[in-house]
DNA sequence: AATAAATCTTGTCATATGACAAGAAAAACT
DNA sequence: AGTTTTTCTTGTCATATGACAAGATTTATT
């Protein structure tokens, strides 16, 4: 795609004006990545952040158990970044890796950061993001206690089927905070319904 | 407290400077609550949110079945804000009320947003404020997934003790996804060691 | 102080999900 | 195409936690 039409997508409904979308739109530049390959590993610093053009990415933790549980799931349209790492300049605990080929657009920290605080609708619309990425965290981690595995399942399955039928059956089963034993047998059961 | 004083604490390590701080002090108005009163309940859209200088807080909400789960729990020197609600100008999902009575410093969205639009370290502090509870709700995410409940309480305890020695079992269990049976099970268990 | 209401504890039993392991199926690689 | 590696399924058994109910304790109210 385009990047003036990619990024025409991405504030569409920012209220930002074309002249604002001229000096945005130089900031971003578009980045490749492998399958498998990683965006950003733990204990790194995150300098820069990505929209998904195409492709699917995860990124994950590793618990004090050695367990590899993935925090969250991307797909095309979506931004990519972990919010504390890159406003407090801390070292991450997320691994950010691709789980197909990807087409990105990427824009650095500080390119974002200069028109943060120089165009409002910029500024909104970003923070919009980050209140929105909020807001899905909240509903998650409300799920995980409030929902059956089963019910947790149905919801994605609903919400995001893009990722469930492009990423394999133990990221999404960590994802949910169950094993992917219980993960197969859910959907069997569902199969059987 | 004075307003003075205790505004220089919540900014002091924002950079912000005493000019700043002469704009920033009058938008703030100290209003108190009683106990179990309401700050914000399920439907409503928050237009302005609080500081605690004395007091705890919970915010709630009420699941499918009807169940009630704390979803976070305040004391004194934080921030107590439904970021989705403020800024989407959503209805809420929530119930925040007040644990004991309680004395905060409020301000409403339009003020906030003025100086967020206006004063760079204004806009830096509370961006990292938002950025901070992003933070503490996915440390509390992953840990609801990766830590048995004997661990998330221990967590708890040493993050938060007054919170701890100050909220009624029950709220701390469904805070921790947990019953109060089974928190009470595990505060005895640990009382044994 | 007396009473009522809320909170916490403890018993018994049920159940969702995990742990581990073996095979089957699918995907990746040579 | 054949081989290796990864992913998914299924069986058996274990366990953390829930559901419900009865008392005990603490706190609030008259």
């Amino acid at each position: 795609m385009e990047k003036e039409h990619f990024l025409n997508k991405v504030f569409a409904s920012s209220g930002i004006t074309s002249e604002e979308l001229q000096q945005i739109i130089p900031k971003y530049k578009q980045v490749s990545f492998q399958k498998n390959e990683y965006l950003l590993t733990q204990g790194q610093v995150e300098r820069s952040y990505w929209f998904i053009e195409t492709g699917f990415i995860r990124s994950y933790i590793v618990d004090t158990e050695g367990n590899d549980i993935t925090f969250n799931l991307y797909g095309s349209g979506d931004v990519v970044i972990d919010y504390p790492s890159m406003f407090f300049f801390a070292p991450t605990r997320e691994n950010i890796q691709a789980l197909t080929d990807l087409v990105c657009w990427e824009i650095s920290f500080q390119d974002f950061q200069e028109m943060f605080n120089s165009i409002t609708n910029f500024r909104e619309q970003q923070r919009g993001l980050l209140v929105g990425s909020y807001f899905a965290l909240k509903e998650h981690s409300i799920s995980l206690i409030a929902d059956q595995a089963k019910e947790r399942y149905l919801s994605l399955l609903q919400r995001k089927p893009t990722i469930v039928q492009n990423v394999s059956l133990k990221h999404i089963a960590t994802f949910l905070g169950i094993t992917d034993t219980s993960l197969s047998r859910i959907r069997k059961e569902l199969a059987n319904v």
